[in-house]
DNA sequence: TGAGTGTGTGAACATATGTTCATAGGGTTG
DNA sequence: CAACCCTATGAACATATGTTCACACACTCA
């Protein structure tokens, strides 16, 4: 157990590495990554004896300017990378809270839902992970709803359903031809049964988001046309919340933005300034009422 | 709740101090502050999953080799400042494993008691302390028995006795004369009948210990000349463990080494090289049954 | 057996943390 | 109101920690 030895050493005699190091004759460097090792295994454990979370303030705030259930702030920093893991451990944090014995879960196309995966451990829950819509390409790989639920149930212990559909079919004919099937339509129909749902939402900057990059321009400026700010799990909305129909969302194979609505937990995991405006509206409106964000898109929100 | 959220900031989400400081527009200075009290004050707890020590094999080595119940190491490292505190705490630690719910405790007369002490935490025990000896003069401050077992009462909500008497009177019938006092004749009384005694050890190098610096030269010559290497509580002893008797032994107040001996559970806090022919002694013999000390001791002891 | 591959190592560097010190404000006392 | 004593502050320094890199060793596969 050296290990244990290292990790007491320094956190109950409060020796330094390199006194660690002289008196178990190892090399500094070595002490360092042991004790490392101890805190990312989990031998040493850090607990903070207090209730509030790090945001409690504009948590707070943030549920009485939009009427929320729930929000979880995680800290924007200059470095992106650091931002990245802290947003996603935030993340998962939020999806252990919200994630029930034997629910339903429906997943949503996001990376950041992604990201929070990959900081959520293992637990044994039980529960079962429907997609709310049909699987993009290979290009984002990991932000596939379907890879997300089928993670999700790994290390939960639960079931993943698998929507087999792509998410934009060729054509509106091609789009309800696939969501009759048998299958799929089953699959659509757990959804909508869901207890939570869990999903990004995307902007209507160009280039940006896994939906927006399959679009050519022209159909994002016709989305723009018709007032949409951005979308929430495939579903285009415009500034009153309310679904953008037309052509592209016909070749959309997923829940219709009304179907997400009745689902009662909605969080949402999305951070940045270009997703600012179509936070706004989907929190004001009530497209969702749970939001996991950094502390600079909740700044934004509140401004 | 700023002392929560900075920690939550450092510990949960990995910031820097600069990073913290400058998100919540604080110098880093001060939140390098902040963390450091809010470790101090308990609100940030490191646990350590590992129920071994970190000195669990020498510990192990010292109770196989002597046949103690119970064995306690502190590091040893250069910097003589982080050595005390450690050892002080760890010493701590074998008090509140030792200390029992109503139990009597006798304590002896030693710095390296009192440095446990001082690293006591408070828990409500009701034991009651009884000091093995009586006091010395008013040198060594905090180190006196009585003194001792006030501070621990004090802490654990429990009785402290008074010996009222000086640990060395001036000659044999005084001594007697004090010892047959009804107030401290029924201390000592109390002190045979303690489950537990805490004592430290004296060597016999010149000026060392409160006990020798209350002696001259030739008193200390003519223990030594007797075969004395050392004291426990007051009491001198030879390489046998036998109690060496003379002029000196007659004018200490307090229990005899037989009497010290007949308490079930004995623990001696000591340190040091010139402790350790001392505490080699102690621990052969079965003068104690528990010990409290430093790797380097533990090693020297163990060579 | 020998090239290749992966893992573990510590020296050297880069960064973060902790401490000291001089100073400024805020409150209390003469 | 001035003189004083706290206490809290951050700049500058000292130290500790973390990361990168080149290399060495063990193991695998040709």
């Amino acid at each position: 157990m050296l290990l244990g030895r290292v990790a007491r050493m320094y956190y109950e005699h409060g020796l330094t590495h390199q006194e660690i190091a002289n008196a178990l004759g190892l090399s500094r460097v070595r002490v360092t990554r042991l004790l490392a090792e101890a805190r990312e295994s989990g031998l040493v454990e850090i607990v903070i004896h207090a209730d509030e979370s790090a945001f409690a303030d504009e948590e707070r705030a943030l549920l009485d300017r939009f009427g929320l259930r729930q929000a979880w702030i995680s800290p924007a920093v200059p470095d992106e990378v650091k931002s990245e893991r802290s947003f996603g451990a935030v993340g998962a944090e939020a999806l252990g809270a919200m994630i029930g014995k034997d629910e339903v879960v429906g997943i949503g196309l996001s990376t950041a839902v992604s990201l929070a995966l990959n900081a959520f451990t293992a637990r044994p829950l039980g529960a079962s992970f429907v997609p709310l819509t049909g699987s993009s390409g290979g290009l984002a790989t990991g932000a596939n709803p379907h890879e997300i639920a089928l993670t999700l149930a790994a290390r939960t212990g639960g079931r993943a359903f698998h929507l087999p559909a792509p998410l934009l079919a060729a054509n509106a004919a091609a789009a309800r031809a696939a969501t009759t099937e048998p299958g799929t339509a089953e699959v659509l129909g757990l959804a909508r049964r869901a207890q939570l749902l869990v999903a990004g939402i995307g902007g209507m900057t160009a280039g940006e988001g896994i939906l927006l990059r399959s679009l050519d321009e022209a159909e994002r400026a016709d989305l723009v046309a018709r007032g949409a700010v951005g979308d929430l799990a495939g579903r285009f909305f415009d500034t009153d919340g309310t679904a953008v129909e037309g052509p592209l969302d016909e070749r959309i194979i997923g829940l219709s933005l009304a179907e997400m609505t009745a689902v009662p937990n909605r969080l949402v995991i999305a951070r940045g300034a270009s997703k600012v405006d179509a936070l706004r509206v989907a929190l004001t409106k009530g497209l969702v009422n749970m939001i996991v964000t950094d502390s600079a898109t909740a700044e934004a929100l509140l401004r």
